[in-house]
DNA sequence: AGCTGCAACGTTGTACACTC
DNA sequence: GAGTGTACAACGTTGCAGCT
């Protein structure tokens, strides 16, 4: 917002000003294509990913975090003094990492250390070993795939048996297949207005090679069309995951994983039917803080029960469930939406969770 | 007890697909 | 082409838990 700028301010080259280099490695930094491939990105990204450090931080704690691997323990400041330490040089490292060395990481400096501590390596080591059992979406999720979140992850996960079948998915080939040819048959469609045949001859072929191409569209649609597959997967994401696959980093992952023994499953059409899906067709938004359960646990409910669960409220809302310290902006949505506001407790009916405290105290959801 | 890191949540910005 | 809906990513705030 330039208007917005004090009269004096002056122009900013960040290129310039970091002399083109990634100020964590000393890379080469550049901006890539918008996905739409019609622009520059605003962002200069660094280079080298498999060599920056700053890179691999980001990636450790995103492998680490609740809605991926579910790591209690590492965050932000351990998977920075991991790399700077050299105890790791990817993030399924830290499967080979010994808790006793972990408990030693000095998480302070060489002046004033503080340890990180043998009661947190403790929880790393058991948040690791559950880890190996968690099913295929969070492992799709923690790979920290460009353009793969958590809704592309369940979505892939739903469709494909292991991480390897992801790795070779003719889904995904298919669905970039799909806009390439339909870009194609758009651009020879012999009644096309922007782009007319002008000979008879030209009209001839183009239609030859349209006709051509409508069928193997509708073969591939066809395909698809059975999976079901959401607006989320289209042909930047397919690509995205292609690209992640055959490069060095995700080859060397999925070598890693094998000798780990480790194979999460997916694709198990664990899809219910009839009365055991009654919140389907429903979509939720869940706002401020649940006393039952997290707000991840409630969005897992949902979708167990056929529902779906998004980030913002807008008119295709069936349910604004309201926790406390809710969102303002998710309220004043809902209400010029006019979606109905759920509490806590009608939102627990409506799941089918009789209040069972256990010794905890929880409630415990029937899932 | 104080410090520090992490978890949980909300908000904002960017981008894309779809509809009208 | 504008408007709408949605997802991803990054960042800010607050409260809790572990360490010294």
């Amino acid at each position: 917002m330039p208007e917005l700028r004090p009269r004096d301010a002056k122009p900013f080259n960040l290129f310039e000003h970091v002399s083109g280099r990634c100020p964590a490695c000393g890379g080469p930094i550049s901006r890539q294509p918008t996905q739409s491939g019609q622009g520059i990105e605003v962002a200069w990204r660094c280079d080298n990913i498999a060599g920056c450090p700053a890179q691999l931080i980001r990636r450790v704690e995103f492998f680490a975090q609740r809605a991926a691997l579910d790591i209690e323990g590492i965050g932000g400041v351990a998977a920075e003094k991991l790399v700077e330490n050299r105890m790791i040089s990817s993030p399924l490292d830290l499967f080979d990492l010994p808790a006793h060395q972990l408990a030693a990481l000095n998480l302070g400096t060489t002046d004033q250390p503080r340890v990180f501590g043998a009661k947190n390596a403790a929880k790393v080591a058991a948040a690791l070993e559950r880890a190996r059992n968690l099913p295929l979406a969070r492992w799709i999720l923690a790979l920290g795939i460009p353009n793969v979140g958590e809704t592309v992850a369940r979505h892939l996960a739903s469709v494909h048996q292991s991480l390897s079948g992801l790795a070779e998915s003719p889904i995904l080939r298919n669905i970039v297949r799909l806009a390439e040819l339909r870009a194609r048959a758009a651009s020879v469609n012999p009644r096309s207005r922007r782009n007319p045949p002008t000979t008879e001859t030209e009209r001839s072929q183009r239609e030859k090679e349209f006709s051509a191409l409508s069928a193997e569209i509708l073969r591939i649609e066809k395909s698809l069309g059975k999976l079901k597959l959401g607006p989320e997967l289209g042909p930047v994401v397919a690509q995205s995951i292609i690209d992640y696959f055959s490069s060095e980093a995700g080859s060397a992952a999925l070598r890693k994983l094998r000798q780990l023994g480790i194979d999460p499953r997916g694709g198990t059409g664990q899809a219910l039917k009839g009365s055991a899906m009654p919140l389907s067709g429903k979509t939720f938004v869940i706002t401020g803080t649940l006393s039952s359960m997290t707000r991840a646990e409630a969005a897992d409910a949902v979708r167990q029960r056929g529902g779906e669960v998004a980030e913002s409220v807008s008119r295709k809302t069936s349910f604004l469930v309201v926790g406390s310290d809710p969102g303002e902006t998710k309220l004043r949505d809902a209400e010029k939406a006019g979606v109905k506001k759920l509490s806590e407790e009608q939102f627990l009916a409506m799941l089918g969770v009789m209040k069972q405290k256990g010794e905890s105290g929880q409630t415990h959801l029937p899932l």
